[in-house]
Order: structure tokens, then C-alpha cells, then sequence
DNA sequence: CTATGGAAGGCATTTACCTCA
DNA sequence: CCTGAGGTAAATGCCTTCCAT
């Protein structure tokens, strides 16, 4: 599932506009914290690491619990989380009533309608910090946080996890974008090339054209080794030089006895030094 | 050592609600 | 006031990994 994102996992840079140094405590939490569960390794956003195992426990619980099987981990369980969820919910909304102007107390009626909860101002904001330091949150963390907020773990795991899908989907546009430019660099290129092998072979279907064309390429004779060489210079002078060194003043062949082709410098590069003008670095 | 089942977490998709033009 | 679009919190189902047995 995870392995997807590999493919895309080419470097986010999105702007999330939040300042930095807002949360000593969790700062703290995180540093020193990790889920001791450690799936991660797929984690779509590289580089960032959560999982290291959790040394002090900086926080304490709500519970207090601090049995190796705590209730932080079975507690805040996706599974147990839900099946309590019913009964989270009347809390849930009256301990996260800030911030939305809404009226709260007609609006639930307790008939099992969910009620669109808006995460206040203050809370987004801290949670989109945590965020950009970990995309993923251990339980511990996540606790923490949620006791932070005035929210339920389940609430920030939600949260984190949207937030983590519309950072893939944005990353997602942006390769996208990028797959588009190179394919029309690409593109471009193709269309040269085959326009280049078109003038070729229309040359090589005249002969006495290609012969009394000026040579595309001209040769230099090497200071060390005085042998002459295929250059990419178009300079008159050494053009002449090119061209007394052969006095029939027909085209010199080269050592497989063909003729020198017009090459671009890009052309006689190998393949692995072009540059298709794809961008150095993502954007 | 291997097989197996449960727990836990993540992701994709969908739903429902809210806001705004 | 009505409405459709967009944003997003929340629900659901499936998959993977870890771990105890």
C-alpha cells in the first residue's frame, strides 16, 4: 500500500505558513518519543523520523497507566477507539465547541447525526506545526497532543491522517506537473530529432548537395598528437585550416571510412550526460 | 523454526457537514 | 433565501506489520 507512495516520495516543499517554536512541551515529547511500533518504514514523507523508541515519558497520560501493555497503546487502538466512539461524542463535542460559532447545544440532539466539528484556530495551528515536524504520531504523542488541544485522540489521529492525504495529494500534483514538463521537453526533442534524420536522409538521397555543402563540422589538428579531430568550432579560420589540411578540398573521412556526421554537441554526448532541460531540483 | 491469529496502525474511499460565492 | 462547489472532519473497509502462541 505504502509502497506507492515511494514513487512519489520525491521531495515535498509546500509552504504550510506556519510559524516555528510553538510548542516546548511537545517539542520536548517528540524529541525524546516514538511509537515503539515502527510499520513506517513506507512512510511517504522520508527522512522524518518518528519511530524511535520512546525513552522518558515526558507526558503523563491522562490514566497514569504505565504497565509495559499500557492503555495509552490499547486505548488509543484504532479499533477500541471506535467502538467507544458513541460515547466520545458527547464529550467530544462539548469539550471542542471553541472556536466554532455555531450553536452547540440544539445542533447534536444526541440522535446520532454527526455534527460537523471546526477545528479552532489555535488548534489547527498547532496542529499543523506538530505536523511539519512528524507526519505520523505515536500514541504517546498523539495523547499528549490531544490533551494539549482539548481534543480526543481519535480527533487528532483523524486529523493527521487527512492531513497526510492532502499532502500526498498535493505532492501528487506537483509530480504530475513535472511529469508533464518532461514529457513535453521529451516531446520537443523527439519531434527535432526526427525533423534532424529527415534532413539526413534527404541528403544522403543527394549526393552532390551533401558535397558541396559547407561542412557542418570542422577539424582541428591536435598540438600533442597532430592528428586531426572532429570539432564542434564553426570559426572561419579554423575552417581553412580544416580544409588545407586536405588538398583535394573534399570532406575528410574519417577512421571507419564514413563521413563525418553533423552532429550537435548535445547529440555526441553519451547518453547519460544529456540534459533533457528537466529542472535540477524539484520544486 | 514455522504457521497462525489478533492487535494496531496506515491508507483509500466515501459520507456528511459547513462555509462561501 | 436558495444553491452548488469546495473544504474538511469523520466513518468505513482493507491491507500490512508486529507479536504472542
Amino acid at each position: 500500500m505504502g509502497e506507492k507512495d515511494d514513487g512519489l516520495g520525491l521531495g515535498l516543499s509546500l509552504c504550510l505558513g506556519i510559524s516555528q517554536n510553538q510548542q516546548p512541551c511537545l517539542k520536548k515529547l517528540f524529541q525524546s518519543s516514538a511509537t515503539n511500533r515502527t510499520p513506517d518504514t513506507r512512510s511517504f514523507l522520508r527522512g522524518i523520523d518518528v519511530n524511535q523508541a520512546p525513552t522518558v515519558t515526558d507526558c503523563e497520560e491522562e490514566g497514569g497507566v504505565s504497565s509495559p501493555n499500557s492503555t495509552i497503546s490499547s486505548l488509543s487502538g484504532k479499533r477500541n477507539e471506535r467502538e467507544t466512539v458513541g460515547e466520545e461524542n458527547e464529550a467530544e463535542r462539548a469539550s471542542c465547541s471553541h472556536g466554532s460559532d455555531d450553536e452547540e447545544g440544539g445542533g447534536g440532539d444526541g440522535d446520532g447525526s454527526r455534527k460537523k466539528l471546526r477545528l479552532s484556530r489555535e488548534q489547527s495551528m498547532v496542529l499543523e506545526e506538530t505536523f511539519k515536524e512528524h507526519s505520523t504520531l505515536n500514541p504517546k504523542q498523539k495523547q499528549a497532543l490531544a490533551k494539549q488541544l482539548n481534543m480526543k485522540p481519535r480527533q487528532v489521529e483523524v486529523w493527521f491522517q487527512n492531513r497526510r492525504a492532502r499532502t500526498k495529494l498535493k505532492q501528487t500534483e506537483v509530480d504530475c506537473e513535472y511529469l508533464k514538463r518532461c514529457c513535453d521537453d521529451l516531446t520537443r526533442e523527439n519531434r527535432r530529432l526526427q525533423k534532424e534524420v529527415q534532413e539526413l536522409r534527404a541528403l544522403k538521397l543527394s549526393p552532390n548537395l551533401y558535397m558541396n555543402m559547407k561542412p557542418p563540422t570542422t577539424l582541428t589538428m591536435c598540438p600533442s598528437c597532430e592528428r586531426v579531430a572532429v570539432s564542434s568550432s564553426s570559426s572561419s579560420s579554423a575552417a581553412a585550416v580544416a580544409v588545407s589540411t586536405f588538398p583535394s578540398g573534399r570532406q575528410p573521412v574519417v577512421s571507419n571510412g564514413q563521413r563525418p556526421m553533423p552532429l550537435s554537441p548535445w547529440a555526441a554526448l553519451p547518453i547519460q550526460q544529456r540534459r533533457f532541460n528537466a529542472p535540477t531540483s524539484r520544486p
